[in-house]
DNA sequence: TGGATTTATTTCACGAGTGAAATACTTGCT
DNA sequence: AGCAAGTATTTCACTCGTGAAATAAATCCA
């Protein structure tokens, strides 16, 4: 079966100039199968979700050693970056996760003694959740190996794209953060 | 327990020219609890995970009153797309997910008759898929109401902006795509 | 005061995806 | 030809996350 990619796509040795990503490629099948149709969405969103699953693809596997999920890492973050005590909802809230999710995670996060569970004397249905000594050394030591990997990853692109697509990033999400329904996911 | 949002974030009817999106608050914490650090990867993989999570949502939602998985979709469109039948590996690699996920998803599209299989005679180890006319059928409905939804998503940014961000994406796609092992997952 | 309503969290049954092992077939080597 | 090695796909046992129901506590208000 012949090649259908284009020519420079397909040169041996292909300079790094001439080369697309895959998602040129596939808004150019689109193109070909539905010429009418706008594909433009695709050249923001396509690329969204490929480098997303690319970098957490990358994130999973710096994780791995650590003996820790993203999603474990993700609620270590937010309770360590937080200034005070946070509750299982805020969670949720914050990393985008089920209820019953976190209640998963923190049972294992409590298990491993990494965070501590306080129930508010105040509100007694409420839990208030804080680092481990030993919680908060693992997160601030894998924070910066995190984001030393994550910064050799950006490194491809010069200071000023990189500023230039953080900006354009902030733009779109402040919009989507307004028009999509913030749906907080089954809170019980 | 008193705000501890910065002014901006803070006042009622904030308009929209001062308002953040949450990611800027995040970098915001974390350079309080390490100003050592450097922070500037977040303000890009923290957002491009951000925006992928909300219009992964919005997507999903649409999908539903089809009765379709976003996976499912994928799948469709990765057919729909391609000028020839794609072997199981391939949709795999297309769409990132393991030859085991492939396998379950085409066993429910067949179920549902979207989706054909027939075995290579040259090699008889391969499936060749295709769609069948209700599945050719449901993805050209599908799709531009997909489309039309993400236009708007993205109708908050000026057409300059998108186009940069688009430009940015693929700069940083390409470079990812590059860098990062591109392990083909659990193949059997 | 005391039920009805609301809110926070957990439990539960299940669906979806995973890596590793199994299966089935082809290719290359001698 | 015959067999070891390689490749494509499926099966399997398991983990993770989900939505809905259950639980537990606070608040509202007549």
């Amino acid at each position: 079966m012949s090649d259908q990619r284009p020519r420079e796509a397909r040169e041996a040795g292909e300079g790094r100039e001439g080369r697309e990503d895959i998602v040129t490629g596939i808004m150019r099948q689109w193109q070909q199968v539905h010429p009418d149709l706008d594909v433009e969405p695709i050249g923001v969103i396509g690329r969204i979700n490929r480098c997303a699953a690319l970098l957490q693809q990358a994130a999973d596997a710096q994780l791995r050693p650590q003996q820790l999920t993203r999603a474990e890492f993700d609620l270590l973050g937010t309770l360590r970056r937080s200034a005070r005590p946070l509750t299982a909802g805020e969670l949720a809230r914050e990393t985008f996760a089920s209820g019953a999710a976190v209640t998963k995670r923190l049972r294992q996060l409590e298990q491993q003694g990494l965070v501590e569970r306080r129930t508010d004397e105040r509100d007694r249905r409420v839990a208030r959740l804080t680092l481990t000594d030993a919680g908060r050394e693992l997160a601030d030591r894998t924070l910066p190996e995190q984001l030393d990997r994550e910064h050799a990853l950006l490194s491809g692109l010069p200071p000023e794209h990189r500023a230039e697509l953080a900006e354009r990033l902030a733009e779109l999400l402040l919009h989507l953060e307004g028009s999509i329904p913030h749906v907080p996911r089954a809170a019980g």
